[in-house]
Order: C-alpha cells, then structure tokens, then sequence
DNA sequence: AACACGGTTGACCATCTAGTCAAGATTGTT
DNA sequence: AACAATCTTGACTAGATGGTCAACCGTGTT
C-alpha cells in the first residue's frame, strides 16, 4: 500500500532526492499555511515537479504530512533526553535552553510546523504528546524537583518552568512575523539579543 | 456595498442577535482550524443558521474574519496601554503580566486566533502590527527602560521583556493542548498554577 | 541494441467550497 | 387586515482541490 513506509525495498538515487525536495518543498508550504490551507498544486509547485509525480513518491497530502511530522518529532525529544540527572543542575538546565532557542533560530519552519499543530488542537500529534513526551517530561520533571529539593535551584514548579523554556525559545520562531512587524526595520534578525537576553533571565531566575 | 460596516441604518434586534451568534460561531471554527481551514458551512453549522443566512449578513468569510480580528484587536492593546510611567515599576508591569494571563484564560479563542494569524506569517495584521501596536510597544519600552536606568528594575532589554510576557501568558491558551496532552488527566485546568509561577517567576526576574 | 523497470505527466474525475438568486416566510407598522 | 421591509432558504454555479490513470519518457543492465 505505502510507498515511502515499505522498508523492504532500498531507495534508488532518484527516489532519495525527489523524496527531499518534496519534504522540503511540503516543510515550506505546510508551516506557512497549516495543514488545511496547503495545497497538493503549491507543494508540487514549490518542489518543481508536478502534482501526479509528486503522488508518486507519497500516498497523498496526509502522508506527507505525516512524514514531516514523525520525521520531526524525533528531533524534538533529543534536547530533553540529553539533561543529565548527574550534571551539574543550572549548566544542564541553561544547555538545554540554548539548544532550543538554537532549534527556533536554525529550524523555524519546523517549530511553526509544530505550532501550527498544536494551537489547532494537535490532532495529528495526540499519541506522541500523551506518550514519548510525557514520559520524557514527567522523568526530567522528577529530575528538576530533586535538585530543587537539593537547593541547587530556585524552587519552582518544574512542569511550568519547562513549559516557560518552550514558550520563551519558541516564541521566537512562531511568532516571528509578530516581533518583525513590531521591532520594525530596525532590527534585521528577529532573533537579535535573545540568546543573551534568556541567558540573563534563566540564570537569574534558576540561581536560589 | 458592505453590510456590516455601513453606520447609517440603525441594527434591529434580529441584526444584532445573529451577528453576535455569527462572530462567536466563526470565533470558536476559526481559532480552532485556522482562515483557510475553516469553511462557511462550519461557521453556519456552528451558528444554527443556513449558510445563505450568514452570507445575509457578512460580505463573505473574509468579511467575518477581518470583523473579529478587528473587534479583538482594540482590546488587545488596552492592557499595555494601562501600563502607567508615573506608577510603581513592579507594580505596573506586574499587574500587567497578570491581565495577560487573565485574557488568556478567559479568552483563548481570541488568543488562538491571534496566534493562527501570526505562525502563519500575519498577513492580515501587517497594518495594525507595525503601526498602532509597534508604537505602543516603543512607547512602553521607552518608560521600561527609564524605569531600570533609574535602578527600579533589573536591567533587561525592554522589548525582549515585552516578547517574554506575551509568550509566557499567551502559551497557556495558545498551546494549551500540547500541556493538557503532557500533563495527562492529573490536571484539570491547564493553568492550573500558573499565575504563582509567572508571578515568582518575574518578581525574580525583574527585583533588581 | 533491446529490454525492464523506474519515473513523469496531460487529461480527467468526484468532491468540496465560496458565493448567488429568486422565491417564500416572518416581522413590524399602519 | 394589509402592506412593506426584513429575514430565510433550497437549489444552483463556478472554480478549487485531492486524487486517478493510461500513456509516455529515461536509465541502467545485459
């Protein structure tokens, strides 16, 4: 049935690169316009081939969504897994923010693929948010209430002091056209001071 | 032409009642799926009405989309501009933060509207972003930054300041299913909490 | 060169969607 | 009651959109 999910037969030279440039192509258009105001033409158009070879290489625009995102949402568990219990608390904790804001600035269609998803409810993203994640999340939640209880770190609730690292980093990916429209012609990098700005405010904030 | 905007005639009762119903149906399908997800017949479900009935009296779904982003974004600037120079720096901005974070728990649709809008790179608020609210925003920057000058506030950039209110209380409505997914049926409300951390957060942050 | 397989596409279809329209139902006013 | 204005809707249209298919083209292997 699948085309792309068959593992048994390897991919030919052909198939690797179009099936690149069409996740790419499809990455561009879907974080632009969500998932309902794509169109199968746009990304063919975008990708340069066109809309029946473009079903050739995927079973339809479901699929290749679905492509982007599983492809997506391994990346997006790294950085968490990588807080180690045995470090020292605020150097993990301010590695793990700077790789994030590092991901917003080096892959913001990929966070307003994410975005997008989940401000319409997460209907594609159900299991994994409910099931790798919150696994991941209640571990490094754990992890963060003994340092805390260690007075190694401020104490705070570590759920929402994670959900306030996600909304700060990624906040400059998604809602990039918000803070160009607002900074004005001023500033060329939305992301201009924000690394020494979060810098400043989790150092203050994590130090007991 | 149009049959909303034109302040001549004097709305009767039945106007009044369907455009109300009208705008908080297309509210509710619009936040929820995004302009281009969103259809005609969903809003018109959504409202108990017949889809000619809504065309009755709006322009077109462009039309009820530009009314609501228009009724919102009056209120949206209200509570920055309440932010007063001649009162206590902490106090001001703290009060501020918490009327934030009050609008998005009482009013996430609007929120997540906002939001649809600006991942998907704000093509309908250019005007309004880098006009009325980017000179708001230099405006109350302006007063912030005399504020730590004068040693009232720890010294931070004052529009990354103003990016991190808006992400932190916004991310509570705009990804709120991403924390309810995570959090699991331990929690009921996903703000649950959140006012004392943002409130320990930025009492931290902004003490000097 | 010949063959097989992989790759490509113009033309097509069914369905969805924004918007129209004329005819009918309801409401308010005299 | 009678009339006009407002309100409502079934049936419709034009265009967009996801997806199909048979025929054709390119590439690598023998």
């Amino acid at each position: 049935m699948s085309k792309t999910t068959s593992p048994s037969k390897p991919q030919t030279r052909i198939q690797k690169r179009n099936i690149m440039i069409i996740l790419d192509a499809a990455l561009e258009v879907f974080s632009t316009y969500g998932f309902r105001g794509t169109t199968l033409d746009q990304i063919a158009r975008q990708a340069g081939l066109s809309k029946p070879n473009v079903l050739y290489y995927f079973d339809g625009k479901e699929a290749i969504h679905l492509a982007l995102l599983s492809q997506l949402l391994e990346t997006w568990l790294d950085p968490l897994r990588a807080i180690d219990p045995q470090g020292d608390p605020k150097t993990e904790l301010m590695r793990y923010i700077r790789h994030k804001l590092q991901m917003s600035r080096d892959f913001p269609r990929e966070s307003r693929l994410f975005a997008n998803e989940i401000v319409q409810g997460a209907p594609r993203m159900e299991a994994f948010l409910q099931g790798d994640l919150r696994d991941l999340v209640d571990e490094k939640a754990s992890v963060i209430q003994v340092w805390m209880e260690e007075g190694k770190l401020t104490r705070l609730d570590p759920f929402h002091l994670i959900f306030s690292i996600w909304a700060l980093t990624q906040h400059y990916a998604d809602f990039e056209a918000q803070i160009r429209l607002v900074r004005g012609p001023n500033i060329v990098q939305p992301h201009d001071g924000s690394e020494d700005f979060l810098d400043q405010v989790f150092q203050k904030l994590l130090t007991p």
